[in-house]
DNA sequence: CCAAAAGTGTTCTATGTACACCCATGC
DNA sequence: GCATGGGTGTACATAGAACACTTTTGG
């Protein structure tokens, strides 16, 4: 520390970017503000006891009753002036939950509410700009590492896995390829069941807990 | 936020984990502690009209006297029992500062000093992690991003440049792979000067500003 | 038998990797 | 003239991208 540590207090407090995906569609969950029919990130302050990443998921087991799902700190927002109400620090998390694990109960309780990331309401404070950073993170997330599997339920059909990365990318990805790729990769097993629906019966398959899930990344130079 | 907003007064601090290349070395900017052996990562509190980042900035021009530097968010530590003084919770930013542009009787005045990040002395908390998480960022931005340049002085040779890159990967690079693929690029033009030195001059290059300096990630799926 | 979604291979192109010798200068 | 670091090109292997038809089920 250079010179004398100085201390100055502040209002802490943490806030969590809870993504899903519900209809095929990316939602995140959001809390009325109140006053102005504007929306917010949910979050909450930090007791003595707990240390960021716990109030984060308890946070979040508050508002859907998980208690495991895919959390990782995305960034602190602490600019004087980005709350008019006073300084403000905010610890923003970002949480990944698995699609059908929900219990809409609770939610309704809190009166938090899904919405889809592509139409979204009007958010308070600098809270567009983080949930703007949060899905270029879970999109680059998805470039590199197996995040996408945390979207869906333990079993899955590749076409299913397929539209949720078509989701998230915003683009098509080729069939074949994505097969042969993601079979390739061996990050996932076939099970024994299928599933009908519309047209032939789907194959089921399920992430192996031991795969390797990241890739290393391009470099720029050799 | 979901139910009432709690709010709980911590100390809250920023610190920065200051990287340079000296003698052909990485080196990281640390701090004595002052009552053991031990060293820290230099760090300031927080003043009532800075932003988190400017307060980073003004910690790293007190220590150096450089006002222009890569300065990008680490990560936030928060947990209680971190420091056995009291919840602390540390913003912390990680710094590139070029080859060079160092006044150094400033941080001798600060009593701060460059230490090797091959052969680190001891740090105080949980110092040793966070350093060890900046440098896997260090690595891991190189890998995607022109962030090597940062480390360097405007003008430089080819061969300092891959020193660079080898010095921070720990791993020797193949010299002809590496020119074609830097110079294909296009982020980087020659100057109409070269360097006389042991053998034949080599040809000055600069970073150029207008350069695309981050790739795509490679996607573990198509 | 038809609609609807599942499943399947090959070719071509681009990128990455391995590798060894000559060049220009200072002493 | 020799020691020192600077500079250069090619052949091979791997990975990615583009592309269309057959299969299995339910109604």
């Amino acid at each position: 520390m250079s010179g004398a540590l100085m201390i100055t207090l502040s209002d802490l407090e943490v806030r969590v970017v809870v993504f899903t995906l519900q209809n095929n569609q990316l939602q995140v969950l959001l809390h009325p503000t109140g006053s102005t029919d504007q929306w917010m990130l949910p979050g909450c302050g930090l007791l003595e006891s707990d240390n960021l990443e716990s109030a984060a998921a308890d946070c979040i087991e508050g508002l859907t009753g998980l208690k495991e799902v895919f959390l990782e700190q995305l960034y602190t927002y602490g600019d004087p002036g980005r709350n008019p109400q006073g300084r403000v620090v905010s610890v923003v998390y970002f949480a990944l939950l698995a699609a059908g694990s929900l219990s809409l109960e609770r939610i309704g309780q809190a009166r938090a509410a899904w919405q889809p990331v592509c139409d979204l309401p009007a958010l308070a404070w600098d809270h567009s700009e983080i949930l703007a950073y949060a899905l270029r993170r879970l999109r680059y997330k998805l470039e590199y590492s197996a995040v996408g599997f945390e979207l869906l339920p333990e079993v899955f059909t590749l076409s299913e896995l397929q539209h949720t990365y078509e989701q998230i990318l915003g683009e098509q990805l080729d069939k074949r390829n994505f097969r042969r790729r993601i079979l390739q990769a061996g990050i996932i097993e076939p099970m024994t069941e299928r599933r009908s629906g519309d047209g032939r019966p789907a194959q089921l398959y399920r992430y192996r807990a031991d795969a390797v899930a990241e890739v290393k990344a391009r470099r720029l130079f050799p």
